[in-house]
DNA sequence: GCCGTTTTCGGCCCGACTGTTTTCAGTCG
């Protein structure tokens, strides 16, 4: 059993929970679990395989580790199916409706015995919602209104869309002359691979006068709700975007508080208390005096805390990170040096090997990998051994038409689903550089996912495992990896972790990258480009490394070009 | 349901906005 599939069973049991109007601290003891969960390298069914203690994880007591025992040994948990029996699936649907939460699913489904989206709709269409006792015309009217969004509730949006339309809006308001500060706070400022909202900042002389900016903006569509500090719109995008406006000397307050996460934000609320200070988005006070605010900087000083990085505030590394010793310096992107993962018109790119040199010379790189596709791949007509041979002779002839960047003959060579690499052995021990990586049989079970990964990793040609999950953000799951196993395994074998840097891939993720430092292995963050303008995404990539709190060390191409030649040769 | 070097019981972050109220509950982030 996987974890996500683990976490999901509690998730649903803290909804049905919710809605029968359980402890709600209890339903967030349940959420915390969830995330947890979802959120270690460790495979919880190996750990209860070989009986380890869960409880060690931060947030699961004994209560919960018994729960999650029986889970992973019987595939089902009592007490949830218990709850199915008692709350229909479209019950739990209506929690999607904005505006619509437990309390209220709750009212619908006992007083009125509704059980779906569609009763719901005519119960409010025949305006037996607004004459329930604490509701009225203008909920019912907000119910019908929204209950077609309950269907892309919880869509979320890339985090290179994100960046596009926060960053675009930021520009606008920065441009209004009462409005002193504006920036991008949220999910998108702590660079998630996804974000289901956006959420931006500003200080202004006048809040009328930023939230007339973001409501003529031409990427609004709808405003939602308009306060006097705090204003919500819908995009054309479909996704939600809060603006919030504070007076200059609450501004770091307000950024602290709105950069998240709300996981972050609660550790960083209980230390406050313990120190008898309060944190506000206003600031951080002793009584009724405001000691911290007007930085994000002084705001962490007033609790003893060194600044942390966005990427960072999940908790989940900052604050073991503080307590040993400190944040480390995180790679940047002027950090690296080389790019060792794209593609030419000799596969599935758009550009020849020449312009795709240059164009990453004039991006300041100082060396790359031409890894184009092994011939399983014939969609993108991958190259078997005869014409890779032929390709690399063309790369060797480009090297002396261009200076100042090196570049090394690679491959992105194919795991065949039978365990078999897709070129012999004899090509790739030629390869400066072999890339290697699942494409195909992603849904095979875990034993034979666990068999090809394997079969690379022993490979004494390969360098580095591609992609390594095979996941898209938000659109395919990545094959079923026993992580942990598969790491120590390429460290064992001395074998890189790439971090793709594509939005739509980053993979590894930041969990699974963190997991791979920890055991020393060397990431590799790669565009994977198919284009000269492909290089574009390689500020994904190192936000997702960021995420993982890799420092420049534990990337392997912020080395050198002579550096990285030697690490790679046999 | 979890957690604890002032605690094994009594806490569990905090405020804006809306709608339905006439002081507050629900939702959201």
């Amino acid at each position: 059993m996987r974890n996500d599939q683990i976490a999901a069973v509690f998730e649903e049991l803290a909804d049905l929970l919710e809605i029968q109007q359980a402890n709600p601290f209890r339903v967030r003891a349940y959420r915390n679990a969830t995330r947890t969960i979802s959120s270690t390298a460790d495979s919880i069914a190996a750990l209860v395989e070989e009986k380890s203690d869960l409880t060690k994880f931060s947030g699961i007591g004994k209560d919960l580790a018994n729960q999650i025992v029986g889970v992973v040994t019987t595939g089902k948990h009592e007490k949830l199916t218990e709850l199915r029996t008692q709350v229909p699936d479209g019950v739990l649907d209506m929690l999607r409706i904005p505006g619509v939460g437990p309390k209220k699913v709750a009212v619908f489904f006992h007083k009125l015995n509704l059980t779906s989206l569609d009763e719901l709709k005519q119960a409010a269409q025949e305006g037996q919602l607004a004459s329930l006792k604490g509701f009225g015309k203008k909920t019912e009217a907000a119910i019908l209104e929204n209950i077609d969004l309950a269907a892309e509730a919880g869509k979320r949006i890339s985090i290179a869309d994100a960046r596009l339309a926060a960053d675009a809006v930021v520009e606008d308001l920065l441009a209004v002359e009462e409005v002193t500060q504006a920036a991008v706070a949220g999910s998108c400022r702590r660079r998630r691979e996804s974000c289901g909202d956006l959420d931006v900042l500003a200080t202004s002389a006048s809040a009328d006068a930023a939230m007339d900016c973001l409501a003529a903006n031409s990427l609004v569509e709808k405003v939602l709700m308009r306060g006097e500090t705090k204003m919500r719109v819908r995009l054309n995008s479909g996704v939600e975007m809060d603006l919030r406006v504070v007076p200059d000397e609450s501004y770091g307050a307000a950024m602290q508080y709105f950069t998240g996460s709300k996981e972050h934000n609660v550790v960083i609320r209980g230390m406050a208390k313990d120190l008898g200070l309060k944190v506000n988005e206003y600031g951080v006070f002793k009584g009724e005096e405001q000691v911290a605010g007007a930085t994000e900087e002084d705001v962490y000083a007033a609790l003893d805390l060194p600044w942390v990085p966005p990427e960072l505030r999940e908790n989940r590394l900052e604050f073991d990170l503080i307590e040993s010793g400190g944040i480390p310096e995180l790679v940047e992107q002027k950090d690296i040096r080389g790019d060792l993962h794209m593609h030419t018109t000799a596969t599935d790119g758009t550009a020849s090997i020449l312009e795709m040199a240059e164009a990453a010379k004039k991006r300041g790189l100082k060396y790359i990998a031409i890894t184009d596709h092994s011939k399983r791949v014939s969609m993108a007509n991958g190259l078997d051994a005869d014409r890779l041979r032929a390709h690399w002779e063309e790369i060797r002839k480009v090297r002396e038409q261009i200076k100042g960047i090196e570049i090394f003959c690679g491959i992105e060579c194919d795991i065949l689903e039978d365990a078999t690499m897709d070129l012999p052995d004899d090509i790739l021990a030629e390869a400066d550089w072999v890339v290697a990586v699942l494409h195909y049989g992603l849904q095979q079970p875990r034993d034979q996912i666990m068999k090809r990964l394997m079969t690379a990793v022993r490979n004494p040609h390969v360098n580095i495992i591609g992609h390594p999950t095979g996941r898209i953000v938000g659109k395919r799951e990545g094959a079923d990896i026993d992580m942990k196993e598969f790491l120590k395994a390429a460290a064992d074998h001395g074998v890189m972790m790439e971090i793709n840097a594509h939005y739509k891939r980053l993979d590894l993720d930041a969990v699974h990258a963190a997991a791979a430092k920890d055991l020393g292995i060397p990431i590799v963050i790669s565009t994977d480009a198919h284009s000269v303008n492909g290089f574009d995404v390689l500020t994904y990539g190192v936000d997702q490394a960021r995420r993982a709190g890799l420092t420049k060390a534990d990337v392997a191409n912020t080395k050198t070009a002579a550096q990285f030649r030697k690490l790679i040769s046999r």
